[in-house]
DNA sequence: CCCTGATTCGC
DNA sequence: GCGAATCAGG
């Protein structure tokens, strides 16, 4: 690949039409996309004539917080993935070999406390969106934690996500000698 | 302080 | 055409 991704191809600008007119901001788009800003996402989405998207159950300014969604009890209401299609993706992370997978679960589960998960609906871009179960289920969740400021995933998560699959682990036990 | 889009202007 | 810096605001 010559170039990093940080170009605008046909591909790359259909998605930030759809992510625009889908009423995602600037920032959100840009850590979709990677490798670029949110002021090159609007600077993009003004040069292309797209600025102000659909009036439409829009406040002033900002993203379109997460809303709360009561549900009874007695009637969990499922969350169909098909349902949302045009929302946001999650970027799934690579899977990383066997032993790196072991790692990956177990500090998974000590490290996230249950009560931050969060549903799809209650996504926000500054929340970590590490995949959580099926996609399929209606149990699937994301992380939910604070997540880097242009990244989508928390520390712990961006840890795991992006580590180089080389030797980190021996480094580790080494390190605290 | 967190965030939003809008504009300018050197590249 | 591009986007960082800046501006103006919620």
């Amino acid at each position: 690949m010559t170039d990093a991704g940080a170009t605008w191809t046909d591909e790359r600008v259909e998605l930030l039409k759809r992510l625009w007119t889908d009423g995602l901001s600037a920032s959100q788009i840009a850590a979709e996309l990677g490798n670029v800003t949110r002021n090159a996402v609007i600077g993009k989405v003004h040069r292309l004539g797209l600025s102000g998207r659909a009036k439409d159950a829009k406040p002033t300014t900002a993203a379109p917080r997460a809303r709360k969604v009561t549900r009874a009890p007695s009637a969990p209401t499922p969350i169909a993935p098909q349902a949302h299609s045009n929302v946001v993706l999650a970027p799934i992370p690579l899977q990383p070999a066997r032993e790196e997978r072991e790692v990956m679960v177990e500090e998974e589960d000590v490290a996230i406390p249950m009560s931050e998960r969060v549903t799809i609906m209650d996504l926000r871009e500054s929340m970590c969106r590490w995949p959580m179960g099926d996609p399929t289920k209606p149990e699937f969740r994301f992380c939910g934690a604070r997540s880097i400021t242009g990244l989508p995933y928390c520390t712990h998560h961006a840890r795991i996500a992006y580590q180089p699959v080389t030797d980190r682990k021996r480094e580790r036990k080494l390190a605290r000698a």
